[in-house]
RNA sequence: GCCGAAGUGGCGGAACUGGCAGACGCGCACGACUCAAACUCGUGUUCCUUCGGGAUUGAGGGUUCAAGUCCCUCCUUCGGCACCA
């Protein structure tokens, strides 16, 4: 046996015995307590990166943590493997994506499997293999049946790039730009499918029962962006300027209803204007003959700008006055109906009533068209300036406002708000208004004009309109010989006959969608493929269902917060009240990593050229000592910079186990004194180890680690090898050493202690907590807040006894200078404080 | 503008419930080993200091015997949302 540690071997050596004897193969046993510890799955981008593994290895310690403490735990891994780069990449070179995919895939298995993680590779499930997309589409069908998939033409979000359209989820930032190419969209009319997930708008505002970050709840909520309000009919006036008249009902046009969203239905009776989007469906009903030209001038100009202009907040507000009056329900004044670009189709109804004196955006539009400004809202003990400077927007009572005269208004929002609540109860008592919650949050565009993914299972016949294809032909397979042009049409659509089919319903020729979906729709579901990946009766065994689901730990980057974490809880829901899934939510707790960085604290990337390959690394220090580092080097829920020095920590550290464990020491006689302290660190790191694994505290379970080497180093010194301390030392060492670095681990306990393999089945050990316990405490004295002494006293002292030793001490006393203290305070057994 | 996260030595970071700030590691310095270097081992390492101490957790206030931790105001960095009615 060699002495020297070489990692290269032993790795090497575990990893196939492991995989030979299936150590971490996950089975249903109805005698354990289950865990499933589940981390995302990657892309097959063609090699695995640090960030991978920092991402996968953490967890894969605390996985293999659980297991020690008693739990069957499923720790599966799979790929994402539909998606753009291989087809882009494809039109480059020609590669067909499915075989650059494959190899990919190839690749990066066997790079994971130098981590020694404990995945299963029995579960794994690849998302771009018929077995996997099959169950894909038949998911699709059955939001199809529910009524959840559907198609509508709109205005859609377009990466010019990528040459497809995106869902609103993936268009990020100021410049609405696409969220996988960088490249600024742009808007198109086209007809696409997409699922109804703003069904669940409310329900997955709430997270109860969620162990999940503030943060990404924080932001799900933001993106779902509740309000609540009223809906109120306004009535578009008789197209005339309004002369008093009491035959007012007999003049010629009018009377069409136009529905507005507002969050202030207080403040109707101060609404002295509307704002119609330009896109507005009532526009050119309501503008009169001598407007025409303006409104058709400002519509044009609107058109053509592009979104981003429009939605620029600090661009001073436009807008041309339409000619056309409404009716405002609540007073039955005639207003002017404007139209501008600040007013959105794509929010709400596409039409606002301005209430100039209680909202920003409408007061900096009424001064500078001159419109009238009505105060409906007054602080309370005060009035208004005349004319007013700023729209107010504080609490108050209600003026000017008829028979609400006088009732009170706060800054709260809806019901919660007196002011706003009469109204509603008001507004529909007569008809005129209801109760109403508008949402920012919109529909998931699933479809994509490209052919690396997922077909979407749908049939259109001229006489029977859209179906799905029966299920029991399913999958749509793709078809493999395809062209590859960035046309802005999926390969499908100009492939000759793959299209081409018979309709469901009369057996007549037909054609299939050519669209596929969105690849978050295969990663909505890994989770349940993992479950029994090559299950053929269904998406998942259910029999794996009931004993695995729901997940219980989730790790992943931030990123996805509104993404993906958003569509798979969209996606269980839906599930459930298809019959499918069962539980409200899929992943019960969720962790986030944070991102490794350059050694220039930038970003990785090829083009920067800070890329840390793991392979190199691994080549050179081996897996356990980048595991290692990776645990140690950052907050693992924060990330940081590499530092190429740094492992160099870690590699010494593990080196520095190594020796202890091999080195031939002889048996010496230490102190009692000795083995008890060696004792007791034993038992306080194990406690900390434990308490930190739990909270995925890293970086501390490796500090706890070196402390507790160092120390044991110093009793060799002291002679405790040979003693039962010793030996009990070395193994709870090395199993608190297995899940963060399993190979030396292993390598230790067989065939250096020659323990019964494999350290991995070992049981997590337990606290002794007598042998944790301090005999003498070192307790510092303060006076007048500043440490001026520690003194000893025994761990069983009482606070009288803690105080007479701390007060005897003679540099207190020399402080003190003969004077009485104040006050002396006994905190717990941690402190003493003497006020003098 | 709104919402959220984070600011601690040269660097990554530690500090359980308000109770010794800087654990652990990197780096650096010195020493041992060596012909020499690397490795390894040991010692030191927040700053200032008249060696008594003093200052110090982004800045400034506050609460407290005691604040990195709680409260208020502000600054910086990062992330999200943004004319959302």
């Amino acid at each position: 046996m060699q002495n020297a540690y070489s990692p290269q071997v032993i790795e090497k050596k575990w990893q196939a015995k492991w995989e030979k004897d299936k150590l971490y193969r996950s089975v249903i046993d109805h005698s354990q307590p289950k865990h499933y510890a589940l981390t995302m799955l990657p892309y097959p981008s063609g090699d695995l990166h640090i960030g991978h593994w920092f991402s996968m290895t953490p967890p894969d310690a605390r996985a293999r943590f659980k297991r020690m403490q008693g739990f069957n735990v499923m720790f599966p891994m799979g790929f994402d493997a539909f998606g753009l780069p291989a087809e882009n990449a494809a039109i480059k070179d020609g590669v067909h994506p499915m075989k650059r995919t494959f190899q990919n895939i190839e690749r990066m298995r066997k790079q994971m499997r130098s981590m020694g993680a404990m995945f299963d590779w029995e579960r794994e499930a690849v998302s771009a293999d018929p077995e996997y997309y099959k169950w894909t589409e038949w998911f699709f069908i059955q939001l199809y049946k529910m009524g959840l998939a559907y198609r509508k033409m709109s205005a859609v979000d377009w990466c010019p790039h990528c040459n497809t359209t995106l869902a609103r989820e993936q268009v990020w930032g100021e410049d609405r730009h696409c969220e996988r190419c960088g490249t600024p969209v742009i808007k198109k009319n086209l007809e696409q499918w997409f699922f109804q997930a703003t069904k669940y708008a409310d329900e997955l505002l709430n997270f109860d029962g969620l162990d999940w970050p503030q943060t990404v709840k924080t932001l799900q909520t933001n993106w779902i962006g509740r309000s609540e309000g009223a809906s109120v009919i306004f009535k578009t006036a008789p197209s005339s300027p309004p002369p008093f008249s009491p035959k007012m009902g007999e003049e010629k046009g009018g009377g069409d209803d136009i529905e507005i969203f507002t969050t202030r239905p207080d403040t109707l009776w101060g609404a002295t204007f509307m704002v119609f989007s330009p896109e507005h469906p009532l526009v050119e009903k309501v503008t009169s003959p001598e407007q025409k030209a303006a409104v058709e001038a400002y519509k044009m100009q609107a058109a053509r700008q592009s979104d981003i202009e429009r939605e620029a907040v600090d661009k001073e507000k436009t807008g041309v006055f339409t000619g056309g009056y409404a009716i405002n329900p609540v007073n039955q004044a005639h207003i002017q109906i404007w139209i501008a670009d600040y007013v959105l189709m794509s929010y709400g109804t596409g039409a606002i009533m301005a209430v100039p004196a209680h909202d920003e955006r409408d007061f900096a539009f009424a001064k500078k068209y001159d419109l009238p400004i009505i105060p409906v809202i007054q602080p309370v003990g005060a009035s208004h300036d005349s004319p007013l400077q700023a729209a107010y927007v504080g609490d108050g009572v209600m003026v000017n406002s008829a028979q609400f005269n006088g009732t009170k208004v706060n800054t709260e929002k809806g019901r919660k708000n007196p002011g706003i609540s009469k109204v509603i109860d008001w507004l529909a008592s007569q008809g005129i208004g209801k109760e109403a919650v508008n949402y920012r949050y919109r529909d998931w565009l699933i479809s994509r004009q490209r052919y690396w993914g997922a077909p979407i299972p749908m049939i259109h016949c001229e006489k029977h309109g859209w179906n799905p294809v029966p299920e029991d032909q399913l999958p749509v397979l793709l078809p493999e010989d395809v062209e590859w042009k960035p046309t802005g049409e999926s390969p499908l659509k100009l492939h000759p006959t793959w299209k081409n089919t018979i309709c469901p319903i009369c057996g007549e020729p037909a054609e299939r969608e050519t669209d596929t979906m969105d690849s978050f729709m295969c990663s909505s579901w890994y989770h349940l493929r993992y479950l029994s990946p090559h299950y053929d009766k269904g998406p998942f065994d259910p029999k794996e269902y009931d004993y695995w689901m729901p997940v219980d730990t989730y790790t992943g980057g931030i990123e996805h917060a509104t993404m993906h974490l958003q569509y798979t809880r969209f996606f269980h829901k839906a599930m459930r009240d298809a019959g499918v899934t069962k539980g409200d939510e899929p992943m019960m707790q969720l962790r986030n990593q944070g991102m490794v960085l350059g050694e220039d604290n930038e970003k990785m990337s090829k083009s920067r050229g800070n890329v840390i390959a793991p392979d190199v690394l691994v080549n050179q220090y081996g897996a356990d000592t980048v595991r290692a580092y990776l645990m140690f080097f950052a907050r693992w829920g924060m990330g940081a910079p590499w530092d190429s020095q740094g492992i160099e920590g870690s590699a010494r550290w593990i080196r520095r186990v190594w020796t202890l464990f091999t080195d031939r020491t002889p048996t010496g006689a230490a102190s009692d004194e000795t083995k008890k302290n060696l004792r007791r660190n034993v038992h306080q790191t194990l406690k900390r180890v434990t308490r930190d694994f739990e909270n995925f505290e890293f970086n501390t379970i490796i500090s706890s680690l070196m402390e507790l080497l160092n120390d044991m180093y110093k009793a060799r010194e002291a002679g405790a090898v040979g003693s039962s301390e010793w030996s009990e030392a070395q193994e709870i060492y090395l199993k608190m050493l297995a899940p963060v670095a399993p190979h030396i681990a292993e390598e230790l306990w067989t065939n250096r202690l020659h323990k019964k393999y494999s350290i991995h089945q070992q049981s997590w050990p337990k606290v002794d907590e007598e042998a944790a316990k301090e005999d003498m405490l070192e307790i510092p004295v303060q006076v007048n807040g500043k440490v001026r002494d520690r003194v000893l006293v025994s761990a069983e002292a009482d606070e009288e006894e803690i105080r007479s030793t701390a007060l005897a001490s003679e540099i207190v006393q020399k402080f003190l200078e003969g004077k009485e203290p104040k006050k002396v305070i006994v905190a717990q057994k941690r402190l003493v404080s003497v006020v003098v």
